[in-house]
DNA sequence: ATGCGCCTTGGGCATGTGCACAAGAGCGTA
DNA sequence: TACGCTCTTGTGCACATGCCCAAGGCGCAT
């Protein structure tokens, strides 16, 4: 076996530009990613992007799945350790105050949704990695009692996505004003009535 | 008085090219919206976008307020003329149908959002807007009893967009599987547990 | 050493871009 | 009729873009 030296480090190369297209995405936009900008974040001449990867719009393809799949796998492991309903959706909230909106993973995810809008191949793979993502969420709903599991994962993570896309234009949605809102949406009345009292 | 032909005829032109403007955003993304393409949807000469606009951008700007304004706008009567909680829910999630998310509309509001994290102008109008929108969904909230309007609309104005995004990639998101859910935010149980009973 | 395969470089080309500008068309006023 | 105002046209320019390609580097097997 024994993979050439220069077969690794054009793996390494590689890398480094899906990871400079999933910085400069949200960073100018998706349209506004050209390939001397990726190159010139990747530190690498610019004829390279398209030795790699077929065109531009390919490029950014795989380096929004990479990102985006990887983002979701970090949340089931959390889920399956959490105990009670209303901890797990204080860590979900708790970890949406790093995603303020304005940040490069809330950004990459919108820009991801729009362009999978223009682009089919982008639109199957991102759907079957969120349909993915709600199972494991609806499953653990279900353990926990939530009624309607499939359905209330379905709205509970778009719900997240539209809080993270409006707390950029509304900073006063702090995870502690959203919090005691979504948590309605489990089914419970009761912690709902405890935790309110101000406006 | 009487404005001048010339005149009347060049708003009417501007007008023209704010409509063309803003279904183009949606349709190639805002990046991608060009002058030349503008101009050939609003059928008028290249020249002509310079003359009625300081820049690509800022046409860009204003046909996005303009049709943003006017959509939000329609609700506020249709809430005050709506007797029950549930029935203007249902009314808003019935309109919900309406834009599946690969609609010009929807993708004009996404467009809009993320636009407006790099244009500081575009961010101010757009927070305004959404501003007045929430002080209306809570006074409404608020009449109908619902506790903690203020926070209640936010995410619910938030939930709304959120589903609007995921529904393009979730076909099975129809507002009959939405409404039951998204109703339990506005805090009353018992409707809840009568209108489900099937996954 | 020598040849081979992969990765890398830098430049080139056709095309598209925002915006500026001079020339003209239509219409109200004198 | 002649003038002035606003809107309109078409073209021009400097520059950026996606993608291509010939030439060179570098480690590996022979």
């Amino acid at each position: 076996m024994g993979l050439s030296r220069s077969a690794e480090r054009g793996a390494e190369v590689r890398g480094r530009l899906l990871v400079a297209a999933a910085q400069l995405i949200p960073e100018v936009g998706w349209h506004a990613v050209t390939t001397r900008a990726v190159a010139e974040r990747a530190d690498v001449g610019p004829g390279l992007v398209h030795y790699h990867f077929d065109s531009v719009q390919s490029l950014l393809r795989q380096a929004v799945v990479a990102v985006l799949s990887e983002a979701l796998s970090v949340f089931p492991p959390v889920l399956s350790e959490t105990a009670s309903a209303d901890a797990a959706l204080g860590d979900m909230l708790a970890a949406l105050d790093d995603y303020d909106g304005t940040d490069t993973t809330s950004l990459l995810f919108v820009e991801a949704y729009l362009a999978s809008t223009r682009d089919e191949q982008l639109r199957m793979e991102l759907s079957r990695l969120l349909e993915e993502f709600r199972v494991d969420l609806a499953t653990w709903l279900a353990v926990h009692g939530t009624r309607a599991p499939a359905d209330t994962a379905a709205v509970l993570a778009a719900a997240v996505d539209g809080v993270m896309l409006h707390r950029a234009l509304n900073p006063g949605m702090t995870s502690s004003v959203v919090a005691p809102v979504l948590r309605r949406l489990l089914g419970d009345g009761d912690a709902d009535a405890v935790a309110e009292g101000s406006g």
